[in-house]
DNA sequence: CTGAAAGCGCTTACAG
DNA sequence: CTGAAAGCGCTTACAG
């Protein structure tokens, strides 16, 4: 365990008997070419003395430190998980290492982790906030950012999400064309536009709302209070697995059957939808393909944009099919 | 979106009327002091210019990245992704960040991602592999390690890990103790010690056994297979939140009822156990206490050493209490 | 209490 | 095709 001193560029340059430079060049196959013959003393003297280069030097000379920052609300949300592996893989395709934090959904800690991110270096920020941050906060951080999961264009930011509202009338036109004469909804603290999405789609009949915060048990409390009194709607559409997950769960705790009694469709599609009795008709958000505009954008990206992406209804067992 | 060039010591040196050396001083509050006034007027500069010291400088300069490398297997696992959380956490009170990278269960790519991350000069290394990696690629990457998740001593490397046959143990007896006569076993692909704790709470009795990857796809099919034919058992035990879940998807397409048809118990105890239909009764891993003394260990390790942390059953609904 | 200077390990123009 | 040298932005002995 004791840890033996670095192996640098100059010591391998002393064992191949070449100048740093020449290690440099053969190391990063250019800029300059390098005979076979010398190239091949270097590489074995590479191997013989186990030479990592040192990325802090490299990126401190070049101004690049070939890491990416990933802000993610939480991790024990499958959406998230499954967005933290995808980003991982195309950021590593292209050189890239992801330094990830996570905000705990608090907005003041959220703007500490991306400062900190920023004097470490990064050179991109993805940023997802359950409620779309503050654009400030980009500015503030002066490093390409390009914000996730965010439902709605904001001038001046670089913005991927899906149409929530059309992802919405999907699910709801879904339940509604089962014959379910009510369609609840379970939705996050603050209206978006998936709550739009399912009014238009009810043709602005009112039907009962539950507000409550995007996690398992937020869903759960939300599901007790609609289906636990009275006057509960047939079915439901539920703005994430997360709180479908919840509410599933009050369902089963309530006696009431998916989808007998009540019939469910969610919003994500994250593996986590594909595995609960019954699994969840949800309407699913291309996280693969947002992982990889992502990271393109945000290191390529010529300035602010807006990217939507198609939304696909994944018809399962929750919604009586 | 135009990138401002970076504000460096010098510039916040240059607008105080100080030198560098000051600068850094008042940063990082020491090792010399520095007078109020001057203090003052530094702590001016840097906050109308905005200077956010490069990490990367320091890093060469100190020798220290402030940089651990997390491996996980996968992340859509809620137990990897509570541990990525409370491994950031930790990291985080100590003035580290975190590099996180997923092995995909792939032992080739985990050591090419050790090995990278190595090179990327993190301080400190917490892998958690399915199986038990390899003690060498500690050695190859020269860098402390600890090894997460590991069920047996190692000799040679920092390893922690519960009792997992005490925890099996606790498990079984506590589904006998309902009275079933017969308790499956849902485990990975290899035998490990939670196998043997169930054979020994068993006494030795033959029971059906299912192998299956460490997923949720995996329990799914192994519990089809073990309750999809005659002479299935009362009761199983499971040996991950995931694979249960899977196999509670199977219970409910067979249409067999937890517990009155067949009781589980779960090992884990992630957040995914809570809010399952029902809820698992599960032999709980202290998550955050081994994050902790990962990140203390991997940080002031004085050594090769074994830590066991205690396990403990979470009883909910499941088993049949 | 403060400044001038060396040096961490790289990369890359500049000479040869 | 190769080497000597400058310089990225810090931190920290060394002088004063």
């Amino acid at each position: 365990m004791s840890r033996p001193p670095r192996v640098t560029q100059a010591d391998v340059a002393r064992y191949a008997g070449v100048s740093g430079a020449v290690v440099s060049y053969v190391v990063h196959a250019g800029p300059r070419s390098v005979s076979p013959e010398t190239a091949a003393k270097v590489r074995d003297a590479i191997r013989v003395l186990g030479y990592q280069p040192n990325a802090s030097a490299a990126a401190l000379r070049t101004g690049s430190s070939k890491l990416l920052g990933l802000v993610l609300p939480e991790f024990d949300n499958s959406l998230w998980a499954d967005l933290a592996v995808a980003v991982g893989r195309c950021a590593s395709a292209r050189g890239f290492a992801l330094i990830t934090a996570s905000s705990g959904g608090d907005a003041a800690l959220e703007r500490d982790q991306i400062l900190r991110l920023a004097g470490r270096q990064v050179e991109g920020l993805l940023v997802t906030s359950v409620e779309m941050t503050d654009p400030d906060v980009h500015g503030a951080a002066g490093i390409p950012t390009v914000f996730l999961n965010v439902f709605s264009d904001v001038p001046g930011a670089t913005t991927i999400g899906v149409d929530a509202r059309r992802g919405a009338i999907d699910g709801v036109e879904h339940l509604l064309s089962h014959g379910y004469d009510s369609v609840g909804l379970i939705i996050g603290p603050d209206a978006d536009v998936r709550e739009q999405g399912w009014r238009e789609a009810l043709e602005f009949r009112s039907m009962p709302v539950e507000r409550c915060a995007f996690d398992r048990q937020g869903g759960y409390e939300a599901a007790l209070r609609m289906f636990g009194s009275p006057g509960r709607p047939r079915s439901v559409f539920v703005s994430s697995d997360m709180q479908a997950v919840g509410c599933l769960r009050a369902l089963w705790e309530l006696g009431l059957r998916v989808p007998q009694d009540v019939a469910i469709v969610s919003f994500d599609g994250s593996v986590d939808s594909q595995f609960t009795a019954p699994p969840l008709t949800a309407v699913r958000q291309p996280i693969e393909r947002m992982a990889q505009v992502a990271v393109d954008l945000v290191l390529d990206g010529p300035g602010p944009r807006r990217v939507v992406e198609p939304v696909r209804l994944v018809v399962r067992e929750s919604c009586g099919c």
